[in-house]
DNA sequence: GCGCTAGCTGGAAACGTTTCCAAATCAAGC
DNA sequence: GCTTGATTTGGAAACGTTTCCAGCTAGCGC
């Protein structure tokens, strides 16, 4: 790509004083050559002359030329460009995702165009239609919802480029994924409220999607290793109130839970605003579990142990999948590990009650 | 704009079975009609007549045609595309405002291209180069420095909208600029701990740009005005790293302040870790006040004092100052509410020591 | 019936690039 | 000096749209 760069004041090629902006046209009249020849030595692709490369660039350089990407994408059939197709941007999480992701992608070269869908469906499709639309080259989606992988289908059947997050597409091969491994890290997790003594342990378990599922298979497969019977979970949206309904009801029950554990960061703030309701002790009278990793979990009194994930790998991984799909590649499913912190004090060891 | 949605599979304009994408002339041949008439149709612009309407309508329809919006842009010059730079979409402050501000322009039928800077403003430059050559329509920015005024100073004087978020830009009257009054806040948060008894009170500020000398500037006010002597502040970035660097600093002095006052969410948690780790307790043996609401300040025992503002209304007031820029007018400085949550319980009524 | 206007319509030109192809240039080999 | 082949060059065509302009048609008033 780009042989100028920030040498000059920036936006300086767009409208020059005189009006028009300054074009490759410009460029080779300047140098007294042809467009072939400036488009061949600004875009690096095809051989020129050293001659002929040094009076293009000191054209180009004198004019403030900057190319224009639309132009070129046009024509060229790349857009450099990337659609990320995201439910809520204001989740850590997901934010941290974005991160990693846009840094392995504008390191090579590509642009994100990042989108909302604020978790409803219709609204994802339609967003994903205006990006189809602005010719992005491919899509990075973490869908609100399974209920539509037609429309995930359909954008992988089409030949688009497509990473799902955390997502199973079952029949649409043309799709790459990326994976967190959940069921290890609530294997654990489940396993170590159990040598801490409880027998009743809940699972709150989030949207009844891939990570959920696997969740919930983790956590009955511990229980039924155990020989514990499962005390029971819930499948529900990833919300600070549904964190602290679920905590309630569970709370309020005749035979309450010693332990939960929250399919969710964002449970985790409601979930202890409800026990703080109840004057329960977070982490003495109830133990709680969280997944991912948060300030909140971290600085709590005692420490709230936690199922951790590399979310900004997670991102980086989508972003190589991605760019190995756009190079023709078809890059196996990725599994990403997660792991089990208990976060035991050295002094405090266990969680209380039983 | 768009006559046709996602009434059909998405993405089937794109590469249809045949090998060449559905173009307008596609659809002139297939309605028997001109090229200029489609275009009239499809856009919307200029006037048509009710058959001709229907006919291209339904050429359109039956084979799935998507407007390629790269070749719109290249023609009409415009994109309905702006540029986000932002120094850490994982900070949820600025998530906050990146998600208010695309709620906002979505809604416009504008498209957002996201860049993270890291907080390098050399990488700031380069993005917005990049950025420029893919033609966006403007910028929002959110500078990690305020070194290179130069920068937007020279985009802005280009004609380039640009919305700036809580900097100051001296001498660039064509920038629309969206600010909080911090002043507000602090001033409110200062006087709060002096009524609770506090006489030691530290401002750890942020790194030195508007935001922290409005913060400063309140602190020293309410200062005077109490005939307090100030017990001082120090600029600095926002991380949690330098939360903890500077309340160990602070604890570790023969007289220690009875309060801090921390200029950023992110130096709660350094904060709260330093103190814990030094066995002072927050909220009885030291008083914390935090910038900008996050779960960990809220349900902290007893929740921690917090200057607060509407991130997301700010998101939405620097989307809509742009569209402003847009439609041509010069929308005034923006100035956005600030005010301090004492989030003092029934039964806990003021901060412990003195 | 004629001229005028207003509204539609078709198609060329333009947007700024890349890509392709034919022509030009050059060096080397004989 | 001529031929050959490789390299370099200039410019037309293409990308898919909007915009512009000229021409056509219909409607209307006289």
């Amino acid at each position: 790509m780009g042989a100028l760069e920030g040498d000059r004041p920036l936006g300086e090629g767009r409208r020059p004083p005189g009006g028009k902006p300054v074009s490759i046209t410009a460029v080779a009249e300047r140098a007294g050559v042809g467009l072939g020849s400036v488009s061949r030595v600004l875009s690096g692709k095809g051989s020129v002359s050293p001659e002929m490369l040094r009076r293009v660039r000191e054209a180009a350089e004198s004019l403030g030329y900057q190319p224009n990407l639309l132009a070129r994408s046009l024509r060229s059939r790349a857009t450099n460009t990337i659609g990320f197709v995201i439910s809520d941007i204001t989740n850590p999480l997901l934010a941290a995702i974005v991160g990693g992701a846009e840094a392995v992608l504008s390191e090579a070269g590509y642009s994100v165009l990042l989108t909302n869908s604020g978790g409803r469906p219709e609204i994802d499709a339609q967003r994903i239609g205006l990006l189809l639309r602005r010719q992005v080259d491919g899509l990075i989606v973490l869908p609100a919802s399974e209920g539509d992988p037609g429309t995930i289908a359909a954008l992988a059947g089409a030949g688009v480029p497509v990473v799902a997050i955390d997502r199973e597409l079952p029949g649409v091969p043309e799709a790459s994924v990326v994976l967190s491994d959940h069921y290890t890290g609530i294997l654990a997790a489940t396993h170590h409220l159990f040598e801490a003594g409880h027998r009743r342990v809940a699972l709150v378990a989030g949207p009844d999607m891939r990570p959920a599922r696997e969740r919930l298979r983790a956590y009955s497969d511990a229980h039924t290793r155990a020989e514990v019977p499962p005390f029971g979970f819930t499948f529900g949206p990833l919300s600070a109130a549904r964190g602290a309904e679920a905590v309630g009801q569970l709370l309020g029950a005749a035979e309450p839970p010693t332990a939960i554990i929250l399919g969710g960061n964002q449970l985790l703030e409601g979930a202890i605003e409800a026990a703080q309701g109840r004057g329960v002790a977070v982490g003495r009278d109830l133990a709680l579990v969280c997944c991912d990793d948060i300030p909140l979990g971290r600085l709590h009194r005692p420490p709230i142990p936690t199922v951790m994930r590399d979310t900004d790998g997670m991102g980086r991984a989508a972003a190589r999948a991605f760019l190995a799909r756009i190079a023709g590649e078809t890059p196996p499913p990725e599994v990403m590990a997660t792991w089990f912190d208990p976060r035991a004090d050295q002094d405090r060891v266990g969680a209380g009650s039983g």
